[in-house]
DNA sequence: GAATGTAAATATGTAGTACATAATTACTTG
DNA sequence: CAAGTAATTATGTACTACATATTTACATTC
């Protein structure tokens, strides 16, 4: 237990180590001198002897940009640049027990805000393939008996539309913010267990991105999603 | 430069290393057995003994998780689990040199999304002092000269509209992005070098937030975007 | 005895050495 | 000259030693 803090507002101060420093440095130097993904980087002794730190602090450092996908290292072939994935940071971060309830309120909200916004980008790469996908879990929706049969078919039916913008990142994306919100559904479910529905159901969604344009979609994607607005 | 590859779709083997096992496992063993923010974490020696690696390799372990936030030292006091900063690890990655065109383009349509679809929260959330900020901003606008003038306060009209949500995870991701387009802007300018402007100005989403609605603020905001979904 | 000052204890931070391991390079041999 | 082998080398892991900050316990003073 934390003991009570008599002046909330200060926050204790952290020190910054080298470790952060020279992470800092690191980065910095890529940048500046105009590294590219796959460029060979300085050896870590070199580095070390450069910034006149121990071998420990620059690898702990570098160990920090290898988990962001920054740099690659090889045995005796040394390190090289990467292309990081821009989502690395977020999938080791993006746990319910984690953050705190403000927080996830503001990613449930992103989430809403993406599906409305995602309409566009829906009917400029729409494929009828992606459409007969989501007329089947419209199906299986209908055929399911259980709640957490209809709940899967949900998720199944909104991660389609993800996958359908044809933006890899936007689709990774809402993978990861899949059980953060079957967290909220399983811990904090509505007074009488069952998830409000709008006024809008996933059939409609899919008549209007057969026949009907982005504003409609977008529309009808905001009274599909109306329950939601209520709790924020 | 990296030698050509006969394979480019084989990727070489990147080994994992006892840092990123024990990172891994540090993470399951703090989620699974219930650790929430501000609990005492066991000692670096304890952790090293249990895990039967050097406390070096915890220690860079380690090192991954307090760079993300997660964790919190202090000398003689010990760790404690902290609640991490979502964005942290995106902050170091979003940086134009390291990130793909591709990605690069993913981003871009994903402002497009949620700026397109950010206009229930704010019209839920509006205050007259932003409106009047807005306002301020539209005129500075009118007066200004030069091209870097205008792309400055267009700049600051849209991260306006992005804190007007009152989602500061979502103000905060903006922040981090405009980096980005700026330097889309100044290494890829388009062909007359000046930005295309949409059918909608800035003063015409200002009007709508003061006596329009969502549906309308959508609309208005897909035409003013209109010149950029002509590149996607 | 409460307050203040001081010394011991302790967990993290940093430095340095040694060696293991993998992968390249150079060399040798048939 | 191809194939196999040994030397080389940069990262990965382990271990030791010590610095540093901060708590805890103790001692001193009024």
């Amino acid at each position: 237990m934390t003991v009570s803090n008599a002046f909330p507002e200060i926050e204790p101060i952290l020190s910054t180590t080298m470790a952060d420093v020279v992470e800092e440095k690191l980065r910095t130097y890529f940048r500046d001198k105009g590294f590219s993904p796959g460029d060979a980087l300085p050896k870590e002794v070199e580095l070390a002897e450069a910034l006149q730190v121990s071998r420990n602090v620059v690898r702990e450092a570098l160990s920090r940009l290898r988990m962001l996908g920054m740099i690659e290292t090889r045995k005796r072939r040394g390190m090289i640049l990467a292309e990081p994935d821009v989502l690395s940071g977020l999938e080791r971060l993006l746990d319910p027990q984690l953050l705190g309830k403000d927080v996830m309120k503001q990613l449930f909200e992103l989430r809403l805000v993406l599906e409305i916004g995602m309409g566009d980008l829906l009917f400029m790469r729409r494929k009828e393939t992606d459409l007969q996908i989501l007329q089947q879990i419209v199906e299986d929706e209908l055929k399911a008996t259980s709640h957490v049969e209809r709940v899967e078919c949900d998720i199944r039916f909104h991660g389609t539309l993800y996958r359908m913008t044809g933006n890899e990142t936007l689709g990774r994306f809402q993978k990861l913010l899949v059980p953060m919100f079957q967290y909220i559904i399983e811990n904090e479910a509505g007074p009488d267990g069952q998830t409000a529905v709008g006024a809008v159901s996933h059939a409609g969604l899919l008549a209007i991105l057969r026949h009907g344009d982005p504003t409609s979609f977008r529309e009808a994607m905001k009274k599909h999603l109306d329950p939601h607005f209520l709790f924020l």
